[in-house]
DNA sequence: ATGGCAGAGATTCTCTGA
């Protein structure tokens, strides 16, 4: 099973390239975010002419997220919104995919960016960091196969910032939003691309301005965390870096996917 | 210190992103 996620930075102004990734790439289950487009502008029928089942949960102009899967993979939601945090948009669906004793319990979040260490929006992006906790631990077990993933706005490392010098202690590179993401790790979740690739400075996003992609100047802030059922699985993680550069003449996300491919389940 | 790209949305600009 291919698993993936992927900040798509507008699923309508991105969905021919899109449609090219899922029929190359063909994943299983895929987590989207930025689709910055409310439900009823989410190009179904398109990402269904792809071989996909949609389950979005989308507003206007910003936020947004998805969750697709593959053929007749069932996919059954969960959880539409972080709840106490509706005034934070749409950044987070949960859904059962697969069945019996292959289902998976998969979330995927955007997670709010908090714009600087002295905004306003910085303290929220830290609660709701902890809402997340909260609300996961209350619904998930450790022990039980579950995926989060998504765009998570913090660089967990110094090995996972182009620059951690000039930014440690500004936003992304912060001990507080660090410490969420370990509270997330301390309780059962395992970085499926860090524990494959424990030395590999590798990104997944790049500022669209300054040429940043080719000068390497980017952020790992995306993310496929799974629990130890999940974690055991993997056969192959890595980030889809040729998905960050044009195709056929489209403008990419400022994000590559991240994908993962896990073995059967025991 | 600033802008640099890109998308969306209400009007040729603002806001947001990270």
């Amino acid at each position: 099973m291919r698993i993936a996620t992927w900040n798509v930075n507008g699923i309508r102004a991105r969905l021919e390239f899109v449609s090219h990734w899922l029929r190359e790439r063909q994943p299983d289950v895929v987590g989207l975010q930025e689709l910055k487009a409310p439900d009823a502008e989410f190009p179904l029928e398109e990402i269904e002419a792809c071989g996909y089942r949609v389950l979005g949960y989308g507003q206007k102009s910003w936020n947004g997220v998805a969750i697709l899967t593959r053929g007749e993979l069932p996919i059954e939601e969960l959880q539409r919104g972080l709840p106490g945090q509706d005034d934070f948009g749409a950044r987070l669906l949960s859904a059962r995919v697969g069945e019996g004793g292959d289902a998976i319990d998969f979330t995927t979040v955007y997670v709010p960016n908090g714009k600087s260490t002295s905004h306003d929006d910085f303290p929220k992006k830290l609660a709701w960091y902890d809402d997340l906790s909260v609300h996961l631990e209350g619904r998930l077990d450790p022990t039980s196969p579950a995926v989060l993933c998504g765009d998570f706005n913090v660089v967990p490392t110094a090995l996972d910032s182009w620059n951690e010098a000039s930014h440690e202690g500004h936003v992304f590179h912060t001990d507080e939003e660090r410490k969420r993401v370990r509270r997330l790790l301390d309780w059962g979740f395992s970085d499926l691309f860090r524990d494959a690739h424990p030395d590999d400075g590798a990104f997944s996003w790049w500022d669209y301005r300054g040429g940043a992609f080719h000068r390497k100047q980017g952020l790992r802030i995306d993310f496929l965390l799974g629990t130890r059922a999940v974690a055991s699985r993997v056969r192959e993680v890595g980030i889809d870096r040729d998905w960050r550069k044009k195709v056929e003449g489209l403008t990419p996300s400022d994000h590559a996917p991240v994908v993962a491919d896990l073995e059967p389940a025991a």
